[in-house]
DNA sequence: TTAAAATGTTAGACGTATCTAACAAATTAA
DNA sequence: TTAATTTGTTAGATACGTCTAACATTTTAA
């Protein structure tokens, strides 16, 4: 007799952390492919590979060789759960514990992964059901309802748009840094001036009126909205 | 070329959650047998056979084939770490968080395999460094020194020594029933009267001048001091 | 447009933690 | 004190998550 110890729904840490990312590094484009997740998770490409293989069977992803993996709903239901107990732990580490937003993120890593609704809800309840973390980041609801879900990567917003920077899909220090060596900081609005269609690259204008050009690879890592 | 994830002094969470309970189960009289061992982390004896061989590799244990499993300071080191973590994380849960006593054993059977210095440090800090919970049961300091370990079973104590129940090393709701049966509670005085060569059974006067009689087996999983 | 480079997949291996089946030792009871 | 029972060990299997080496496909660039 064999017995199944994980319920249909959940997934094992391993697997929670592989749709996490899978999530949120596809956020931007709609997909991901298998060497940026590897480098993301820190393993190898085959080891992506049999992943994805594994979370196809469960419908949490769709994955055909050779192509981009997409997220499914349901993927998307298990994503949010696990970016929702996050950011409540780092939010409760910052505001409750008093920690610096610095050394909390590998805290809010281990913890996003306790089974316990009551550990959770009870956070939530501590912290004033808060909706967006510090970053600019919506957190979902105990049902994974996300409020503004309509961010879309700023190289696909509409020329002559303006748009609000409303969140980053890679929080790398390197990658803030660049961005802080533009004048682009969260929360600013920037007007996209012209989409070249040639190599993806963007122009836009910031707040301080100055022309900026950035390229597809950064503008595709920062989420805007409006 | 290869490379070791874990330090050497570190374990992985299964190699903690054995060596706690080898640890605690082996308190009273100095050891643990296998099946005692098994029944608790419910697992079949070979397993822990093979865990405990690991574990004397690391020098946690002491262990020979048939015999029964010791603590080495080493391995009684990690235990009292972890068990620090374990009782910090109830206090936090009950007295920060406001959670009921009955639900948070598993959250805190979770938390204490978080690795931070920082978040137990911040823990121990909010609670006003406790020296003992709610049970009775010492906490570890954050050099793994405990505040009177000078427990023993009682069985072990002398005949005629009044002795105090300062915790038992047994939590199962069954175990507890059958002490408050006895009127038998945490903080109470008892009168050692008799201990019988025979069978190992406990004959004691409780704080109602009542005479009672306890079996081994019971007074084995007692600890008392004084 | 084809050759080189980048990216992805398959096959086969390994370590951890677990199991069952079969056997061995120690303890208990007749 | 020997036989039965309990307890412990060994051997071999399995699932998971990972790896390397070899091969396949796709993309990029000459």
């Amino acid at each position: 007799m064999l017995f199944l110890i994980e319920n249909e729904g959940m997934g094992s840490l391993t697997e929670e952390n592989y749709i996490k990312s899978v999530y949120s590094l596809s956020q931007a484009t709609g997909e991901v492919i298998v060497s940026e997740l590897a480098k993301k998770l820190q393993v190898k490409p085959p080891t992506v590979n049999s992943m994805m293989k594994k979370l196809a069977l469960k419908k949490w992803v769709v994955y055909a060789p050779y192509k981009g993996i997409k997220v499914t709903d349901k993927g998307k239901k298990e994503a949010l759960s696990i970016i929702r107990r996050h950011r409540l732990a780092e939010l409760f580490l910052v505001n409750v514990m008093k920690l610096g937003w610095e050394e909390v993120h590998d805290i809010a890593e281990q913890l996003e992964h306790v089974e316990s609704n009551r550990f959770y809800d009870r956070i939530d309840e501590m912290l004033g059901y808060p909706k967006f973390d510090p970053h600019g980041e919506p957190i979902p609801d105990a049902n994974g309802k996300i409020l503004n879900d309509k961010r879309i990567a700023l190289n696909q917003a509409k020329e002559n748009a303006t748009v609000k920077i409303v969140a980053v899909a890679d929080d790398k220090k390197s990658f803030l840094d660049h961005l802080n060596d533009k004048g682009l900081k969260i929360g600013e609005k920037v007007l996209i001036k012209r989409k070249e269609a040639y190599d993806g690259s963007v122009v836009l204008i910031n707040k301080a009126k100055v022309e900026l050009m950035i390229t597809h690879q950064v503008a595709e890592r920062i989420l805007v909205e409006e």
